[in-house]
Formats: structure tokens, sequence, C-alpha cells
DNA sequence: AATTATTACTTTTGTTTCGCAAGCAAAAAT
DNA sequence: ATTTTTGCTTGCGAAACAAAAGTAATAATT
């Protein structure tokens, strides 16, 4: 498959890829929320449309960044997993977090508290490290 | 001023400020490559539409995540400079450049080295910090 | 002082993407 | 066998994107 980029940058390649408010919500919702069904996604306080979020999935897929299988007995319900390189966004999640807490909540007034964010900030990579291994181990058990 | 959120989650508030491939783009450029006026920013490899770049930059500002100065004695010129609240966006900066240099190389054949990115891996929070010295002390002397 | 070049946009236009709402078909549930 | 649910797709109008050309103020040059 041939992916088009922008010009050389690593972090404008990047961007090409994840610059789109959608997939990073998703990616936030199956990391922080475990979301990974269609119906949970669309359930989500966001309502993303379903044709939009059915072209990020589809799109997410194609990057290797989520998976997408179907539970064993169950045709119909598909599950979308993050990916090792989908799971590599998780500093980033966290900096958004970390970021919005500091600079958003004074603009957002209804944006609710993040009781973690005092752990998180006090070791960064740790909570990263907490989020991922609590992701994998969530997924594994559900296979 | 009145902004509108999609939701309460940090996260997701901070995306819909975020989310949008060209404003982390000009702050990438601004960040890490020096650009401060329009013209630097139409030079750029990204090639950024001007209709585009305008509206972009009146939404920064607007979000004061960026200032518009001009240069004393030149009514014309306009600076663009980071504010706190934009340097605050380096980790999220570095964290994009470590994951693309993982996740992103193999996709993007033309992109170029990060000779750095063994150094940023190494102490992401020294880099970061790094960066951000490195840009006041440039926008102060230019002051 | 007059003229030319530059900069920072705006405007026009066509294309693409977004998102609402309804529809559809396969699969699951009853 | 029938109904409900899920995972989408479709149609359509609105919004955003982006190319290209245009504009006006300012700076530079003559």
């Amino acid at each position: 498959m041939e992916y088009k980029f922008r010009c050389e940058c690593p972090i404008t390649s990047a961007l090409d890829i994840l610059g789109d408010k959608w997939i990073l919500v998703i990616i936030k919702l199956m990391l922080t929320q475990d979301k990974k069904t269609f119906k949970d996604f669309t359930e989500s306080d966001e309502a993303i449309a379903t044709n939009i979020l059915s072209s990020k999935l589809k799109y997410l897929e194609e990057f290797g960044i989520i998976t997408k299988t179907q539970l064993p007995g169950n045709k119909k319900t598909n599950l979308y997993l993050l990916t090792e390189k989908g799971l590599a966004l998780t500093p980033i999640i966290v900096e958004l977090s970390i970021w919005s807490d500091e600079n958003v909540r004074a603009l957002n007034k209804i944006m609710k508290e993040s009781p973690e964010i005092e752990i998180m900030k006090s070791d960064k990579a740790a909570f990263v490290k907490m989020l991922q291994e609590n992701y994998r181990s969530k997924t594994r058990l559900n296979k």
C-alpha cells in the first residue's frame, strides 16, 4: 500500500496520520474507556457520526493502529483492539490530558475532574506504562 | 468569548482545539524551525494554503496559544510567537516525533533522519525543556 | 517623490469532508 | 417465524479545504 505524505518531516508525517481529531478520540476511547465495538463507540459521549466512525475505524486498521476481529461464535459483533503501534500512542494521549488540565479547563467550564492528574504529572512514564499494561491485560482476558 | 466543546472529557476537549493537523504543524514550525512570519510559514515544505494559514493563525491567537506582534519600525511584517500555553505543547510535539520515528518511517520512505531521536528518547523531559528554553531565548533576543 | 517589489492577506471557485437522518441486510435474540 | 440489534451505507446539504488569482498597504528601490 502506498501512502502519501505531505513532506519529509517526521512530525508532519505523524500528523498526516494522526492530525484528525476523531483518530485520537477513538484511540482515547479504546485506551481509557475500554470501548471495543462499533456500538460502544456510538454510545460514547462524543456522539461520533456512524459514517465518520466507520471510515475512521477502517483507516486506523489500514495503518495497523488497530485490529478488527470477531468474538468466537459471534459473526456480527466486531472487536476493535489497539495494536502495539496504537498503544505506542499512549504518551500522546497522556500529554493531551495534562495540557488540557492546565490550559483548557478555564475554557471548558463543564470539563470533568481528573483525579489521576497528579499521578500522571508526577511520573508520566509510569502512568503510560500502567495504562498500556492495563489495556493489554484486559484485551488478553477477552481472548 | 464562549467556546463550544464536544463533551466533558479533558482529552476530547484538548482535541477540539488541537485536533487539526495544521494547528500542530504550525506549532512545530514555530518551535523547531523558528518560523515566525506569515512568509516564513508559506515558504515551509508543508506548503500550507494562504487562506488556511491565515485562518489557523487567527484561531491560535484567539485561543492564546500564539501572539501576533510587529517589529518596531515595521508595520507590515507580523511576528507570530508561541505563548507559554503554546510552549506547553512541546511534550506533544516531542512524542509525535518519537512515535513517528518508530512507526511511520517504514511508511514514508522519504522521511528525513532525526539525529536527535536518541537524545529525545533517553531523556524526554530534558529534551522538552531544552527546546522550550531555546525557543524562549531566541524570541527574547528578537524583542 | 515616484515607482516597483514584497508581504499579508482576501476572494473566487471547485473539491472534499463532515455530519444528520434514514435506510439496509445480516445476524442475534425472542 | 418474527422481531430486534448491529454495523454499517447512502443521500444530501453544509462546512472546510485548497488552488489560484487578486488586492492593498507597506517597504524598498530608483
